[in-house]
DNA sequence: TTATTATTGTCTCAATTCGAAACAATAGAA
DNA sequence: TTCTATTGTTTCGAATTGAGACAATAATAA
């Protein structure tokens, strides 16, 4: 492996991605461990010259979890002086065996442009980068200490997504196609980090005449069974 | 006048600032014109390698307003490949007296973070860049033809401000210090577009217990003299 | 001085929404 | 058949909002 030149990336352009998955009642992003050294960080990359900042970005999305058609949204464009610290980049690249050069593009400042991405947990296939060991989901209140301002980045896609979360009825992307009412606010309760009342949330969800109600699915449980529920196309 | 060279600014790295007033009923953009082409654009600008995203927008703003500590959002980062056109830098600078070589940084392929101001339209001081004959304001439903995306850029600017006002109470920022109820509904009126209903709008902004009142606002007119208010600090 | 006019600030009443709880339905277990 | 746990629906009062009426008042006209 050599390390990949400039001419083929735009130098200090950079995009960070805040992958949310929803699985056993939490709220989880995905992380990814560098090799040798227990650093965290966000799953990211670069952009490359012929292509748009937004196909960089769901490039690098379906290279990590397999999928395409991403529920995606840019939230904010982190670009402070602070944030600039080649030492890090350089041990993640010795920490591989690259020789880095003095004054190699990937040392520089980075603006980085940061997505947050709404998926469904059971259809991803998680692979990790050749930087890294490994890349898994993490509870969102429960992260390890991530490299640079990428906790930063985190917090700030938390509170773009719940201020998102009523105005554009995005809490379905995190479910599989069918899902029951409980399921729903299941994922609202750990977006908004609080409980929300079952009648007033069925009784919302329903008169919005955004849902489909289909089967109901038994579940074995002695007690009435749930409807399913999707979204109207 | 001789070009600015590479080695002070990101290469690919841009800024675009709308600005927005407020005045006769109106809501208004800063608009530069730049010489000898008829085209106007947003006011804009590069980032110097020694300062930080946020505070080149500032001092950019600066530069043509007049004012620091304005009230300041970022919105979004347009990265897409169609924005690019040489041409249209290239023309510009050459209308400017200057001779561009082939392959100056300039005319690259640039990614813009975006961010709208929020001003008192009595406040400013307008001051053309070197490359502009004049920057003026515009009402934003009027506005002439723009360069490259700009008009997309504006689109969403208008777009963000309006889903924010109600959140973040921010339309004061387009008023001078002391203001009466029916300057602040003009205000929102002109943001989103639409007409309020008087006794309403008066109710939600007292019950919000955000403004203070003061003295009344004696105009000549032959009947009752409003209050004056100010946001509570 | 007194009526008039235009606009502002407040109040009223009905419609709607929302929180909180009760009630009814029901799938499986006892 | 009864019981338990959970779901779907309804009810009731509180809070919010839309629409309008009403009262207050600064300057002008009579």
């Amino acid at each position: 492996m050599t390390l990949p030149s400039t001419d083929r990336y735009f130098p200090h352009i950079a995009y960070d991605s805040v992958v949310f998955g929803f699985s056993k009642g939490k709220l989880k992003i995905l992380l990814m461990e560098y090799h040798d050294t227990g650093w965290f960080a966000l799953p990211g990359g670069f952009v490359r010259k012929d292509e748009d900042l937004e196909s960089a970005v769901k490039r690098g999305l379906f290279e990590r979890t397999g999928l395409k058609d991403v529920y995606l949204e840019q939230f904010h464009t982190f670009g402070s002086k602070e944030r600039h610290n080649p030492k890090v980049m350089r041990t993640i690249l010795e920490a591989n065996g690259h020789v880095v050069p003095e004054g190699y593009w990937m040392l520089d400042r980075f603006f980085s442009i940061a997505y947050y991405a709404l998926i469904d947990f059971e259809k991803v296939v998680l692979t990790p980068d050749s930087l890294s060991d490994s890349i898994s989901w993490y509870e969102v209140n429960q992260l390890p200490k991530l490299i640079l301002d990428h906790s930063k980045i985190v917090q700030k896609a938390l509170e773009t997504l719940r201020s998102n979360l009523e105005r554009k009825l995005i809490g379905g992307n995190l479910l599989p196609e069918r899902f029951t009412m409980n399921e729903l606010q299941a994922v609202y309760e750990a977006i908004l980090g609080e409980k929300l009342r079952r009648t007033s949330f069925q009784r919302k969800m329903l008169s919005l005449d955004i849902l489909e109600r289909h089967e109901k699915l038994f579940t074995g449980k002695s007690h009435k069974a749930p409807y399913l529920y999707s979204f109207k196309s």
